[in-house]
DNA sequence: GTCTATATACAGATAGAC
DNA sequence: GTCTATCTGTATATAGAC
């Protein structure tokens, strides 16, 4: 893996994160690591080979966060917390996730991007409701670990992206209120 | 209103709602009604006249719906149901929520944009938190309407930010299953 | 292997025609 | 009042220099 091109991946998911893949050009990109447009072409001939590298990366980097919270000995309170803190850190960046972000431009995005991302949210989907089944004795509240898994993970997508309208975090604190209510104490 | 103000403001809506408003050209825009690029800068001076034309009328088309339902004489059940219809028919017809949209798009907005976007989810959340407050005994458990409001939300905003992305509607099922679980029956 | 000069198309915006 | 020719800057992408 080339260093520059690191870079390059690395100053790009964040301003998608911060104002959307459409909104990213080869130029501004270049200009922050000191180079031509054109070079960016280089280590990626089209657009949609960057978005394909930056939902690989993102993908990979979410998928490492969710093993090492399975490595740990934690109660459902405890996992599913951490969980929430994996888009608690995205928005106190003002950031999106960039999943998030590339699903309201995923008209935009070609073929191959669109399984990519539909394949972060089920995996985030099956990671939550296996959660909740191994964990079925702790929930409080008779339902399908399938559709809560569902609902927790379109209200963590649903909350950030509304709290960064006005620069807060009322959505996710409640959001995190209303999940620990389900769980039993 | 002049006629052709409003086909614009139409198509512009139905454009972001698809793939955003930074993607929206006055030059596609234009095409559509048959007139030059240039022509559309009469109407919008310049293209954040034209977001705040569309959230304008985005919001108040949404207060007018939210104005039926409270007109008629409902239960808390049937009135959070038809709240949901609102998302549902955005879905349906493969599209985002305007302001949903925009709060993706939030850090290219101006100001006056941005508190007129912010005023939509609050609206929205103060609606659903007085139903909440108004048919309490209805409820089936024990959390602040407030914070409930802003899960209820953000869960359908995040729904059909998911679902459009392998064009389903498995994540807003899933939202009005745990809504209705909250209700008494 | 890495980078740039350059091409071509399109963006928003203005000055002014009708 | 309504519309267009045109300006200036920026977009992605290519061909080719080093």
């Amino acid at each position: 893996m080339s260093e520059k091109r690191n870079k390059l991946e690395q100053i790009a998911a964040d301003s998608v994160q911060r104002s959307g893949f459409h909104n990213l050009s080869f130029r501004t990109l270049a200009n922050e690591v000191g180079v031509k447009s054109s070079s960016v072409h280089y280590y990626f001939p089209e657009k949609a080979h960057l978005a394909t590298a930056l939902l690989e990366n993102y993908i990979a980097a979410f998928t490492a966060q969710l093993d090492d919270i399975d490595s740990r000995n934690l109660s459902l309170t405890k996992k599913l917390d951490a969980f929430i803190k994996i888009f608690e850190k995205v928005i106190k960046e003002d950031k999106l996730c960039l999943c998030g972000m590339m699903a309201a431009e995923v008209s935009t995005l070609n073929k191959q991007n669109r399984i990519l991302l539909s394949s972060y949210f089920s995996r985030a989907e099956k990671w939550i409701s296996q959660l909740l089944i191994n964990h079925e004795v702790e929930l409080n509240i008779d339902i399908d670990p399938q559709v809560l898994s569902k609902t927790i993970m379109s209200g963590l997508e649903g909350a950030i992206l509304i709290d960064r309208v006005d620069r807060g975090m009322e959505r996710l604190k409640a959001q995190r209120i209303l999940i620990n209510k389900l769980l039993k104490k």
